[in-house]
Parts: C-alpha cells; sequence; structure tokens
DNA sequence: AGACAAACCTGTCTGC
DNA sequence: TGCAGACAGGTTTGTC
C-alpha cells in the first residue's frame, strides 16, 4: 500500500492529534514485522504525554511525545493503517495498537497482514534505531538532486527500477512511483543503473520529484486499501500512467505504445516499450 | 555484487 | 456456487 506519498499523506492528516495527551495505550499481542515482538512496555512509556509532533523519513513515521525521551516508530507496511478515530467509534478487524487521547478520541494501528512495524527510538538517536539507521536521501525532505542520484547509481548493476526500491539508496519510492517516474524520465526499468549518464539521472531526479509532489497532492494513490488519517482514500490511481495498465495505450502524447507488465526481482514492472527507450 | 526464492500474513479477484 | 490459485502498495533472510 503505502509508498512516500501515502505515509506523508498520513502524516499531514494526523495534524488533528498533536497536543492531544495519551492517556492509554494498547497492543493486541500479535507479533508485527517479521513476527518480532512489539515493544508494548516502550510504547506505554508515551503514557502521560501529548502528541507533540509527526515527522517523516522515508516510508516510516516518527511520531513523538512532549518532554519524553522516546518515539514511536511506524511502518505501514503493505495493509497497515493509522487512524484517528472519534469517541464511540465501532472496532476496527486487524487493530494492534492503540493510543488513546484525554479527549475520548484514539488514534488505531490496524495492519490485516501485519507486515507492518510500531517500535520504539530514543530522541536524539533516531537513525540508531535498525530500521532507520541506513535509510538513504528523502527525496521529500533532504531533496534528490541529479548529481546525488548519479553519485548513487555508480558502482551499481542492478536494474534501475531494482535500485530505486532500495530503501538505503533513496528513501520512500516503492512499486508504483517507481515505474511511474521511470516512465516521466523515459527511462526504461531494466536499464543498468551505472549507465545513467548525469544527464539522464537529472531527468530522472527531477521526475521522481515531480511524480511524488504531484502524488502527496491528490492525496496519494489508493489501489484499495489505502486511507488517511481520517479515512479518506487518496485520488492518485487515475493519474497513474503505467502501473496496473498492462496492454493499454501508453498516455503519453505521440506514443501509443502498448504497455508492458514484466517481473523484476519478483515484483511486476510496468512501462512503455516505445518511448521508454534509454 | 546480484539474482532468486521464500518467509512473514490476510483479503480479493480470476478462472475453471 | 465453490474452490484453488494467483496476486497485492514491503522488507528481511538465506542460497546459489
Amino acid at each position: 500500500m503505502p509508498e512516500l506519498p501515502e505515509v506523508e499523506t498520513v502524516r499531514r492528516t494526523l495534524a488533528p492529534v498533536v497536543g492531544a495527551t495519551v492517556t492509554k495505550v494498547w497492543h493486541s499481542g500479535f507479533p508485527l514485522h517479521l513476527n518480532r515482538p512489539v515493544d508494548i512496555r516502550g510504547l506505554r512509556r508515551a503514557a502521560g504525554a501529548p502528541f507533540a509532533r509527526i515527522d517523516r523519513i522515508g516510508k516510516f513515521l516518527l511520531v513523538y511525545f512532549d518532554d519524553r525521551p522516546e518515539l514511536a516508530v511506524v511502518h505501514l507496511g503493505m495493509s497497515g493503517r493509522l487512524r484517528v478515530f472519534e469517541p464511540g467509534a465501532g472496532e476496527v478487524p486487524h487493530t494492534h495498537v492503540v493510543w488513546s487521547l484525554g479527549d475520548g478520541r484514539q488514534v488505531r494501528y490496524s495492519d490485516p497482514r501485519r507486515f507492518g512495524f510500531v517500535g520504539v527510538a530514543r530522541v536524539g538517536a533516531e537513525r540508531e534505531h535498525p530500521s532507520l539507521a541506513d535509510l538513504g536521501i528523502d527525496p521529500l525532505t533532504d531533496g534528490l538532486s541529479g548529481a546525488a542520484l548519479h553519485e548513487l547509481t555508480r558502482g551499481s548493476r542492478q536494474p534501475l527500477k531494482v535500485f530505486l526500491l532500495d530503501q538505503r539508496k533513496v528513501a520512500g519510492i516503492g512499486n508504483i512511483y517507481a515505474a511511474e517516474a521511470l516512465w516521466l524520465a523515459r527511462i526504461r526499468p531494466t536499464v543498468r543503473a551505472h549507465r545513467l549518464s548525469a544527464r539522464r539521472a537529472a531527468a530522472l531526479a527531477a521526475a521522481i520529484g515531480s511524480v511524488l509532489d504531484h502524488a502527496i497532492t491528490r492525496g496519494g494513490t489508493s489501489l484499495r486499501d489505502f486511507v488517511n488519517a481520517t479515512g479518506n482514500p487518496g485520488d492518485y490511481r487515475k493519474h497513474l500512467r503505467v502501473y496496473d495498465r498492462e496492454g493499454q495505450p501508453c498516455p503519453r502524447r505521440g506514443c501509443a505504445g502498448a504497455i508492458r507488465r514484466i517481473v523484476s526481482q519478483g515484483r511486476a514492472t510496468f512501462y512503455c516499450p516505445r518511448c521508454q527507450q534509454y
């Protein structure tokens, strides 16, 4: 489900809980990511403190609490949702963590597939958390220049689309936006990363920024599951140019090639063989 | 290094 | 209608 634009949309729509005090933290008892247990004792140390601010690095949300030395680290995996519920809201299946607030609202983390992650990191030492330690450049927060992307691609013989999914290089791009950015830059997903010229790297960096910005403007992409923290889906699906459009005509003006689906490193990969020639 | 498969899970859709 | 199988926005781990 969630890539950088969706996670950023969740971050922004969580704003209404900033300032509200956490009274209680509950956990279902189920393990999440990789069957690892949730540190519920750590999460409970937020009780008594108000939500301070919510940051994002790549696909991770960082939830801070006033005057607390620890923060919550949240990854939505494939099917995770972080939502604000008004007092008296009905139960949601597959709910795994609940922050109850003093005003009766709740912030709930639900995740049917349990591929997501909820953990605890130390304020000021966020990057010591194993999930955050190796994350690369965040295109939105840090800015991704053509020169930086070109430098990162040196020495990698991976297909460029596989390279873009590596969170240690660029953090936040997933299967949808890798395909969309490569289409916009007219670059074939199978091109080896080290073959990228400085000029093409600049075009790709710009395409990544453009696609992510546009998707955030539309509230992210909802293929089926994704909703933001207020329960609303994103609108970017109708702007997708190649993802999940196998056999359909390429939307590029004057192209009209047929979108092709291949499998790259086990993931569906969509591109136009006619206009993505580089 | 990198290519692959499997693993972690549930839900949904397709085809027979 | 029912059921098996494929597939899904992610990441880690192990093997070759």
